[in-house]
DNA sequence: TTCATTATTTGACCTAAGTCAAATTTCTTG
DNA sequence: CAAGAAATTTGACTTAGGTCAAATAATGAA
C-alpha cells in the first residue's frame, strides 16, 4: 500500500532538472531551537517549512487553552493552511517541540515559480489534496472513534511519540483534557 | 469581504475561450430525483457534480448510523474527496435531498485536460484549497463550539435550511443526536 | 377527510469527558 | 546529590450529550 505521500515524493524525484533546480533555488535551510515559534498568531504565513529533522506542532488558543491541530515530523510540510493560501493573518502558531531543521520556501517565490512551471502547480495540487485528505481523516476519527481509540491509533502509528512529546500536547491533539488522557493511559 | 469562492468564480470567468471551451466540453448536465444516490459507498467517485439547483448531501454509515459530512447547495461541488483524488472506493454516499440538477465532469477527462491546460490545473488547486479550508473550519468548529453554537451558526448562515432538510440530517451534520438537537431547539 | 407513516418532541436515565484541587512522580539545574 | 519546578496521576464532583422508549405533531396517499 503506497501512500499518497510516496506518490508525491516519487513525483518530485521524477521532475526534470530544470524544474527541480527552480524548486531548490527558492528554498533555504534553517535551524530552530526547541520552543522557537516558526509562526505566530496574527502573522501572515509567508513561508512553508518542510521539516528535515525534529518535531513541530501547530496550535491555536481557545479561551486560554492550547489546541494542537497538527504534529509535524520528518518530511512533513508545516504551514498554516488558510493563512498561507489566503495570505491572511494566521489564527495558529507553529512551534518547534524539539530542535528543528527545516527547508523554507517563500509563498511568493513559489507562486511565481508555479506560473512558469506547471509541474510545480501539479505538485502544489498534490500537496493540497494530501492535506485535505488528512483533514478529512481527522474529522472522520473525531466522528467515529472514542478518545481511547484515537489514543491507541496514535500509539500504533507513532509509538515513539509519547517518549518525546508531553502528554499535555498529545491530549490537546486528541481533543481531550490532560486528566482524561492520563486516565485512559491508566486503564490500558 | 470577498470569499475564496468568489475568487474561484472570477478566475473561471477570466479564463480564455480555449480553456473555457475545454471545460464545457468535458461537462454534461444531468437531473436527479429526490432520494437518488449520485454516489454509493464502495463505488469509485469518477465524477464531480457541480450542483446547479437543489440540495444534496454526503454521508457515511457508522455502526448503522448515518453521519452527514457535507451539505451541498447551488454552486457547490459535490465529490467524495479521497475517493475522487485516489480513485479508490468511497466510504461515503452522495444523495439528492431534493430534485437536483447538476453539471457532471469526469475525473479522467479533467485529468487529461489539466495536462494540456495549466489554467485548469490552477483551477483544480484552488478548488482543493477551498475544500481544505472548509474542512479546517469544520474541525475548528467541532473543537471550539458547543452543539448549540454550531446549530445557531447554521441557522445564521442558512436559515432556509431547517425549512427544507429534516432535523435527522441536520443533527447528523452537527455531530449530535436527533434528540439533542430537538432539545437545543426547544431551549432557544 | 382520514388513516397511516414519518418527523419531532419529551421523559427518565446513563456515560464519556471536563473541571478543580491535591498528591505524586519525574526532570532539571545548582 | 538535593531542592525546586514541571509533568503526570488520582480523587471528587459536574456537565454535555447519548440512549431507549413513549408521546405528539405533521405529512401524504387513498
Amino acid at each position: 500500500m503506497t501512500s499518497y505521500l510516496d506518490k508525491i515524493n516519487n513525483y518530485i524525484k521524477s521532475l526534470d532538472n530544470d524544474t527541480l533546480t527552480v524548486l531548490q533555488n527558492i528554498s533555504t535551510d534553517k535551524k530552530f531551537k526547541k520552543g522557537d515559534l516558526l509562526l505566530r498568531q496574527n502573522e501572515i504565513c509567508e513561508k512553508s517549512y518542510l521539516i528535515i529533522t525534529g518535531i513541530a506542532r501547530k496550535y491555536y488558543l481557545n479561551e486560554g487553552k492550547e489546541i494542537t491541530t497538527e504534529l509535524y515530523f520528518e518530511n512533513d510540510l508545516a504551514v498554516s493552511f488558510d493563512s498561507y493560501t489566503l495570505q491572511q493573518p494566521s489564527r495558529e502558531f507553529i512551534e518547534a517541540l524539539t530542535d528543528v531543521s527545516g527547508s523554507i520556501t517563500h509563498y511568493q517565490a513559489f507562486q511565481d515559480a508555479k506560473t512558469k512551471y506547471p509541474k510545480l502547480l501539479a505538485l502544489d495540487l498534490m500537496l493540497a489534496e494530501f492535506y485535505g485528505m488528512g483533514l478529512e481523516n481527522r474529522l472522520f476519527q473525531f466522528h467515529t472513534m472514542t478518545a481511547t481509540d484515537r489514543y491507541l491509533e496514535i500509539l500504533n502509528k507513532s509509538p515513539y511519540i509519547i517518549q518525546t512529546i508531553s502528554l499535555t500536547i498529545i491530549a490537546s491533539y486528541l481533543g481531550i483534557s490532560l486528566e482524561t488522557l492520563s486516565r485512559i493511559r491508566a486503564k490500558i
